[in-house]
DNA sequence: GATGAATGAGCCTTCATTCAT
DNA sequence: GATGAATGAAGGCTCATTCAT
């Protein structure tokens, strides 16, 4: 049962993630549950409230981004233009924008420790990548970790399925813009 | 008393702009009301539901581009290209972000005939002035009306508080990123 | 419509005194709302929250121990002996254990200011009360108000009904005792 | 074997009326069941529900009950009055309240026949008892079990905190009083 | 016509109870 | 036999919308 447990988190997380990043944040606890197949009660015992769940799933946003990070720092001494422009649409492919939306009802979220710290050192990561990929001129000089992350979650904000399909390539465009702009001194 | 009742329409619409902008898609009509200093029947007598009220949000929003577009299209013989960064600029300035939030509960937004009318007028005069600044070299000739509304509304959606005083000049960023995308071949 | 609503307001307190005596602390703001013929929503706008609700029926018996106070002080001149009696069954007539009941969930309850002053008050006018009971050698000296309150409470806290029904003379008795008691020099 | 799940079943009892006492009714299961070092479900496998964990409590506390009375009618011949005094005091020391108190959902609760039967037992013997004592004029001759056990559970309801720490010495006035009373012809 | 009040549906959360290992 | 996990029903509370003055 252990196991099956395990996996049952596992997949409320998944689906809550992939629910955040299509519906928004106003998704109720009820659909995330019943889009798990589980009650609403096993999503309560796995995690104790709606904050902890976006608390949950921001953490698991975060180990992707190290993922991608850790694999961007392999393809640095390739080639680093490839491996900014690897990294960037790997962070695209993670909807940092559900996260960004799940987590700001607009009023304050206060980052509970375990992510503040989780981040803190992803940032710092990332920031010492962003130092490397300035050296080989792959990224200006000011660009920051920080910024990197949020301006690639504004561009991947859940959107309403109408504007989606009306037009389909536009977050792709913003992101050749903004991977232009970040290689301009 | 007919003014009387334009005005406080008027007042209406515009607090309801504001907080779109400021507090997100999830304000309540109440609070609307009350900062419009009208009783919440007084709201509903002017905009029979929460949908009619973000529909005429929405037309004072596509007025406003309209009004930008004029100017920008009398600026358009002295400066193609300032014309064209004016005109973004002045969109941005239109929080266009936040009727894609209010709007977007994600869910099934069908825009009534009202506002499609509107937005097909609007869409079709603004895509004749691309074609202009096209001709003239100010903008990459392949760029559409749409798109660019649907690009400044995705940049200037409104964001929790906490990442705009992390990133404060975030947007302004972005928004030079588009422009610099938007004039290349 | 004002009239209809204070009226509304002051079933809905009543109400709620009625079943907080009747049937402890537990009852169901639903169930209130019904017993008060008003939705739940209804409820909601008069009393802001449960809390609420138990703040302003703990007023509505402060306000009635005052009551009983005035009385007992204008026939102390008459009959020490009697006023005390009087005073004592009358506050046993107010359900007070209903209060001690709604208020305490044994957990942390922290009465607002306007509790703690109405109560202050109303304990001081008591205290003065008593003193001058003593000198008349109607109580014992050592007597506070606080104490009288509580006693009371205690002894007519909501019991099950079937206990009512077996030991129906019972509260009466332990008034007795307490009287008895409260003599004694 | 035997021996390990009667100790446990032991403790799961002790535990909830230690957490009866202490909390008052509203004690979850999952509560007593982590005090008692349980899972859940072994509490279930003791005691079939909520109700029965209940009844089990009750008829511990009536065995105690027992216990105070063979102490008593020992005690007897020495000195009815102390006997008397040491009787109450022992029953106020039982925390029956407690029970008056999770028993008492005032709703419906029907004691079933196990504790009827107990019951009736034990008050028999009580009044027996009580009638050795009015014999030997230690209480007046119309005092009967039920109202004795039923007043001291009065007594010793649980309290909200604040209240015992306002008026700590409260309860025992209150028993000191209905004492007196108890005595009197 | 403007207003405050009323309403029910829906959300987050807890808990007694049952199930599967 | 003991355990942790799963469940649904119910409670507190909010909000879009309607009603009565």
């Amino acid at each position: 049962m252990r196991a099956d447990a395990a996996q049952r988190q596992r997949r409320i997380l998944t689906e809550a993630r992939h629910l955040f990043a299509e519906r928004g944040h106003d998704i109720s606890l009820d659909a995330i549950a019943e889009a798990s197949e589980v009650g609403i009660a096993t999503l309560y015992r796995n995690f104790a409230s709606r904050a902890d769940l976006i608390v949950a799933v921001t953490l698991d946003v975060i180990a992707d981004i190290e993922a991608a990070l850790a694999q961007a720092q392999a393809a640095i001494t390739a080639s680093p233009q490839r491996a900014w422009e690897q990294l960037v649409r790997e962070l695209v492919g993670l909807n940092l924008g559900a996260m960004t939306d799940a987590v700001g009802d607009a009023s304050g979220w206060n980052a509970p420790p375990e992510v503040t710290v989780a981040q803190d050192a992803t940032l710092k990561r990332f920031d010492d990548t962003l130092r490397t990929l300035a050296h080989h001129d792959a990224v200006r000089s000011d660009l920051r970790a920080i910024e990197t992350i949020v301006a690639i979650g504004i561009l991947t904000r859940p959107q309403p399925e109408a504007i989606q399909r009306i037009t389909p390539h536009l977050v792709d465009h913003l992101v050749d813009a903004f991977l232009a702009w970040s290689r301009r001194a």
